[in-house]
DNA sequence: CGTTCGCGATGTATATCGCGAACGGTGCGATACT
């Protein structure tokens, strides 16, 4: 029931004048801050000149512009042309990246779009100036409170006030507050966690606000989080319609073939633009040092660190070894601190502020550290333990090197290291028995479930609760209506439908694993790693790159051309076991297909062909 | 899977051994306590 009845006056968007009218656009109060570009390349500097001429741009009257829909095509439409003043005028962007005015324009057009580029990449100006160039309020999901303060702030100094976040730790007078003014469209954009959509209450009031544009930032967090860790990740899908499907705007900056599939898929993204913004980075070493045992490793690590010129970040796999190693650095003379989710918030932000500041040189940590870290100058991002999936690698290494300066990526290997993250990959997941824990509350009512019934009634935490019903939802044996309660759908309450859950439960474990396999196959590769890397994000490499030290060791040869590829990289395969899948790369007599059931699978070629064990499927 | 933890036994050292159990990584929000 809505508290009151309000006629809501659409913003600017129709209201607007299409002609020579100015924007709305807020010109930079006098004494803010221009923010950094967040375009590639150097940062340009402005000079107070052009400061002054922004506002007298905007003045000027535009040339007579056609009605929208008689635009040209190839130029700018009005519509751009307006979000490039909004970057301009107010954000202080002194040009948009053709990626980001892809992006922007996507989103303009009302089309659900999928970002993927790296950080430092101004992925936070495509969502900003989209938003300001729609009108209408912006909902952005965001993992961490830690990054919604972050861009909260960075709003701040462009767009004074039009910025809020709403989470556990305001007052509920605070929160009552921030949600009035966002209903108002006194505040553009509203930052919370995912969890706080799961509140009927906070939905409803974000409903009564009439969002224009969902933002889901990190949006990798949907497939990496979603499944075990922070469930209700995997209910945004349902939050969007509730919210009367806005165009919804994923952003992140890695996604494997498979874990875009699966945001897009999850979101609820309708015909969704995908962009993908070159994963390579040549300014980056790859290498990789085997050893037999973890001792000598930790030591040739350390050794490696001690004499190497920071700043870096060194990823470990558990707190404890975090903890040593960075006492072991300190000890030669390293400036090194930890960082892991164990430590206080205090020791945690002292650390991170310590090494973005350059007190601190080397930064040891588990994979709490890095989501929103952008700094320029580090020059080296070795791990001592191997990570659990090529994209949680590939993620971690994209922290240095950023401002393009040559940097190193080296990964101490030794293969017992795969057996901590096999016991991570799998032991998150729940059990068929909590599955059926789940079912068996869910028959003792006639009607939806609130979910925290479910959790009183079955004993089971708030997260274990959501993961059932997620898996319980994959077989289609519940529905989560808008409202957020749970629903059996008719004639699902089975044995068979536990067991099918369990299936699905058992599907997802072994793509974990064939994910780690992946891994694994970096780390023994004798191919150029570059290559494999970027097969693994569906992109093709010539080898030999000079960059990787299998390459500068020359046991990369250039492949004659044409060679050995019966099946294209990239096209669909079927296999009599496995199913339907994408082809991912070759190696040596081995080819590696991503199947859609158990995951990525590498195959000996000549047996493939041999008994026919590969069919090529059409587009 | 490998390491660490807790505990009882050993048998008299205030320490070591052996065994099974527990733990190992990411963060939100709610709750219970000062």
């Amino acid at each position: 029931m809505p508290r009151r009845i309000r006629v809501r006056v659409p913003e600017p968007e129709p209201a607007e004048p299409q002609d020579a009218t100015p924007p709305p656009v807020t010109a930079h109060p006098p004494g803010t801050r221009v923010p950094e570009p967040a375009a590639f390349g150097p940062a340009r500097g402005r000079t107070p000149e052009s400061r002054v001429k922004a506002p007298e741009r905007a003045a000027r009257p535009a040339p007579p512009a056609p009605a929208r829909s008689a635009t040209p095509r190839g130029r700018p439409t009005k519509d751009m042309q307006r979000a490039q003043r909004i970057a301009r005028e107010v954000f202080g962007y002194d040009g948009l990246h053709p990626a980001q005015k892809e992006a922007i324009a996507s989103v303009l057009k009302g089309r659900d779009t999928l970002a993927i580029m790296p950080t430092g990449s101004g992925k936070s100006a495509i969502y900003q100036v989209a938003a300001l160039s729609l009108g209408g309020p912006t909902v952005v999901v965001s993992p961490l409170i830690a990054l919604q303060r972050d861009q909260v702030e960075a709003l701040e100094e462009s767009a004074p006030g039009q910025a809020a976040l709403v989470n556990s730790t305001l007052k509920p007078a605070e929160r009552e507050s921030v949600l009035a003014a966002f209903e108002e469209g006194e505040v553009e954009f509203l930052f919370l966690a995912p969890e706080q959509l799961g509140s009927e209450e906070t939905l409803a009031r974000l409903r009564e606000a009439g969002p224009s544009l969902f933002v889901v930032d990190e949006a990798h967090c949907v497939s990496e989080w979603g499944h075990d860790f922070r469930p209700e990740y995997l209910r945004l899908g349902g939050v969007v319609e509730a919210l009367g499907h806005p165009t919804v705007l994923a952003l992140t900056a890695t996604a494997a073939p498979p874990v875009r599939a699966e945001i897009v898929e999850r979101l609820g993204m309708r015909e969704p633009q995908i962009l993908v913004r070159g994963f390579d980075r040549p300014n980056i070493r790859l290498a990789v040092r085997r050893f037999e045992d973890a001792g000598t490793k930790r030591s040739a690590l350390l050794a490696e660190v001690a004499n190497t010129q920071g700043p870096g970040i060194v990823y470990a796999a558990t707190r404890k070894g975090a903890e040593e190693l960075a006492r072991d650095l300190s000890e030669r003379g390293v400036r090194a601190a930890a960082y892991h989710a164990g430590l206080n918030v205090e020791t945690r932000e002292a650390a991170q502020a310590a090494f973005m500041a350059d007190e601190v040189e080397v930064i040891v940590a588990t994979t709490a550290f890095g989501m929103g870290i952008d700094k320029p100058n580090v020059r080296f991002v070795h791990h001592l333990d191997i990570s659990g999936s090529v994209d949680a690698y590939y993620q971690e290494i994209g922290r240095a090197g950023r401002g393009g300066e040559g940097a190193e990526a080296t990964l101490f290997y030794t293969p017992g290291d795969l057996n901590l993250r096999r016991f991570f990959a799998g032991s998150a997941l729940i059990d068929a028995d909590q599955v059926g824990q789940v079912l068996r509350a869910l028959e003792e009512h006639d009607g939806p479930v609130d979910p925290g019934e479910l959790r009183e009634e079955t004993g089971l935490s708030q997260t274990k609760v959501l993961t059932a019903v997620s898996r319980l939802e994959d077989v289609g044996a519940v529905e989560v209506l808008p409202s957020g309660e749970v629903a059996a759908t008719e004639g699902a309450l089975s044995p068979e439908v536990v067991a099918e859950a369990a299936l699905a439960q058992a599907y997802r474990r072994a793509f974990e694993q064939s994910r780690l396999e992946m891994m694994r196959g970096y780390a023994e590769t004798g191919g150029c790693r570059r290559e494999y890397l970027l097969n693994y994000f569906g992109e093709s490499y010539d080898s030999p790159c000079d960059s990787c030290d299998n390459c500068e060791a020359g046991f990369v040869q250039e492949a004659p051309a044409g060679e050995t590829m019966p099946f294209a990289l990239g096209s669909r395969v079927a296999h009599r076991i496995f199913g339907e899948g994408l082809v991912m790369r070759y190696e040596g007599e081995k080819i590696t297909v991503l199947f859609d059931g158990p995951g990525y699978q590498t195959l000996a070629l000549p047996v493939v062909l041999q008994q026919g064990l590969l069919e090529p499927l059409g587009a």
